[in-house]
DNA sequence: ACCTCAGGGCCAGCT
DNA sequence: AGCTGGCCCTGAGGT
């Protein structure tokens, strides 16, 4: 039926330029489509992208992700008319492009399983318009030109920041990253650098993939780097098996549980999946002394393990969020002419809008928030957006922070005297008061399980305005909340007070990140935030 | 004003 | 008859 010269949705407006390489594409901005995703380094059409449930062509976003148009069609009608479908065998029928009529029951779950909203079928029918889903389906592309930059072969990662001395004017307050002495590459070597949450053999020596110097003379020395081997035990694997897992738009591991009922996931602990791939330190460990990735026997006395373990699993991994980070920085970098450094505040900007999208991705693959409306959820998201971001930041200090430094999501660690002599008074207030609050986490030994509850409880926050679900966001909150107490309970049987301190905590948090609020935005009023990043879309959205 | 694109509807073909 | 899926219409939001 296909009419000569009628393309769905044909990019029209993008032409690729053969020989262009993809960063001309792969922005970080939400004005790409997702034809754009299918063009190679090269500028030849990539293998069209593939329906998620039956493996067809995609022709769009449809409720919610990229799908075929028959899946589209048949996950509408299904809707539209209420079906509910059986199926003759094991609900595991095979779902490809010659099966996926055989039998509509596995089909439509598979449609929700890969992520397809009920509720982006209109109840009202209305034709045309922008659905509510615009920003996500932005982060999704996100996501998956990141994800593209990362895949071998397709991303070409030779920039190299050469070491001239940069001519850019900096601010007072504007850290120096850019050694001016050294070799600041930030090519694709940058993935096998040192790093620090592996324990591994040490290679003093070794260069950064970005200097933290902020005058060359203080710059750090390869000891004080974390340690080696990270990178290259983790992004080749990474890049081939896990990136697709981990960029996925596919919400929800197959064995995960996608709707734990109140009592169930609370009170009956279940099996919890043997390994993830975004593992992430487990175990009451304080995060402090959790120097592996690799998963601990969860404590198992506990009431609350198995859901403290579901939320565990949805976090992302620092080794890859600092893989994408980089690689975000390599990309902004190759877009930039040899004379047009970004600057420090840039870097650090970067940095943290990059970090926010993955908390903001964690957020919505978490099985707890899938709950709620997305009306709701970006309500919520908006609301406490600095907040995640400074508790992320605290937890790495915590975990892989040493004394006197401030360790970045790129692995790098900056001291802190250097900071607070060096940055004016606004910055320098905000990262003495996050120290001091670093140092009273650790001292209460805050471990993982905690932090993420910590994170929840400040996502679930039923005080905000507009929320329409509050009951259910505060439902959650409770239980995030009981979860953990019972976590500090057992396994810091010695530490009575210990799930008081650590809510005792959340203010100065919230106080911290309106100060960082409050200072980005300053500073994007003068017009050195980078502009399009998800940083400055929410703090738009906060001051509108 | 025009463009984009993700909704919904239509309907020929298939089972 | 009911389902499928390709094509087209619609219209809010973006440029």
């Amino acid at each position: 039926m296909d009419l000569p010269g009628y393309h769905p949705q044909q990019p029209q407006a993008l032409v690729h330029h053969p020989g262009n390489f993809p960063e001309d594409l792969l922005t970080l901005e939400g004005s790409s489509t997702s034809q754009e995703l299918k063009t190679e380094p090269d500028g030849r059409p990539e293998s069209e992208e593939s329906c998620p449930v039956c493996g067809d062509k995609v022709s769009g976003y449809h409720y919610g992700l990229l799908t075929c148009e028959s899946c589209k069609g048949f996950f509408k009608r299904s809707i539209q008319n209420n079906k509910h479908y059986t199926c003759a065998e094991q609900q595991s029928c095979p779902m490809n492009l010659s099966q996926r009529k055989r039998c509509p029951y596995c089909r439509f779950q598979k449609c929700l399983a890969v992520g397809m909203r009920r509720e982006a079928v209109r109840a009202d029918r209305m034709r045309g318009g922008r659905n509510k889903f615009g920003p996500l389906y932005r982060r999704d592309r996100q996501m998956k030109q990141q994800k593209i930059t990362h895949q071998p072969n397709t991303a070409p990662c030779r920039i190299k920041m050469e070491t001239t001395q940069t001519h850019r004017p900096t601010a007072p307050n504007d850290l120096h990253l850019m050694s001016s002495h050294t070799s600041a590459s930030l090519s694709s070597d940058a993935f096998h650098q040192p790093h620090m949450y592996h324990s591994g053999i040490g290679q003093a020596g070794a260069p950064m993939p970005l200097d933290c110097t902020v005058n060359t003379d203080r710059m750090l020395t390869p000891p004080s780097l974390p340690y080696p081997g990270l990178y290259h035990r983790t992004f080749p694997g990474y890049l081939q098996d896990k990136g697709e897992i981990a960029y996925s738009y596919s919400p929800v591991p197959s064995n995960y549980p996608l709707h734990p009922t109140p009592n169930s996931s609370f009170n009956s602990p279940r099996s919890t999946p043997a390994s993830s791939p975004c593992s992430t330190p487990s175990s009451s460990t304080p995060l402090s002394q959790a120097p592996s990735a690799t998963s601990e026997p969860l404590s198992s006395t506990s009431l609350t393990p198995n859901f403290l373990s579901q939320l565990l699993e949805g976090e992302q991994d620092e080794s890859q969020l600092c893989a994408k980070v980089l690689a975000s920085l390599q990309r902004e970098q190759a877009n930039r002419g040899k004379h047009d450094r970004l600057n420090t505040f840039s870097i650090m900007c970067k940095m943290a809008d990059q970090t926010l999208f993955g908390l903001v991705e964690c957020a919505r693959n978490s099985v707890l928030f899938k709950e709620l409306k997305v009306e709701d959820q970006m309500v919520l998201l908006q609301s406490c957006w600095s907040e995640l971001l400074v508790l992320d930041h605290l937890c790495r200090q915590v975990t892989y922070g040493k004394e006197g430094c401030i360790y970045l999501v790129t692995g790098q660690q900056i001291e802190v005297s250097t900071v607070i002599s060096q940055a004016g008074q606004t910055l320098s207030g905000l990262v003495s008061r996050t120290q001091d609050l670093v140092s009273k986490l650790k001292t209460l030994q805050l471990d993982r399980h905690e932090f993420v509850c910590l994170k929840y409880l400040v996502l679930f926050n039923p005080d905000v305005k507009s929320v329409q679900s509050r009951r259910q966001v505060e439902q959650t909150q409770e239980r995030v909340n009981r979860a953990l107490m019972e976590h500090t309970q057992q396994s810091h049987p010695g530490h009575s007070d210990k799930f008081g301190q650590l809510l005792l905590r959340l203010p100065e948090v919230r106080s911290i990140s309106l100060q960082v609020e409050e200072y980005l935005y300053q500073r994007h009023l003068q017009g050195d935030l980078p502009c399009n990043s998800l940083l400055t879309e929410m703090l738009h959205t906060k001051h509108s």
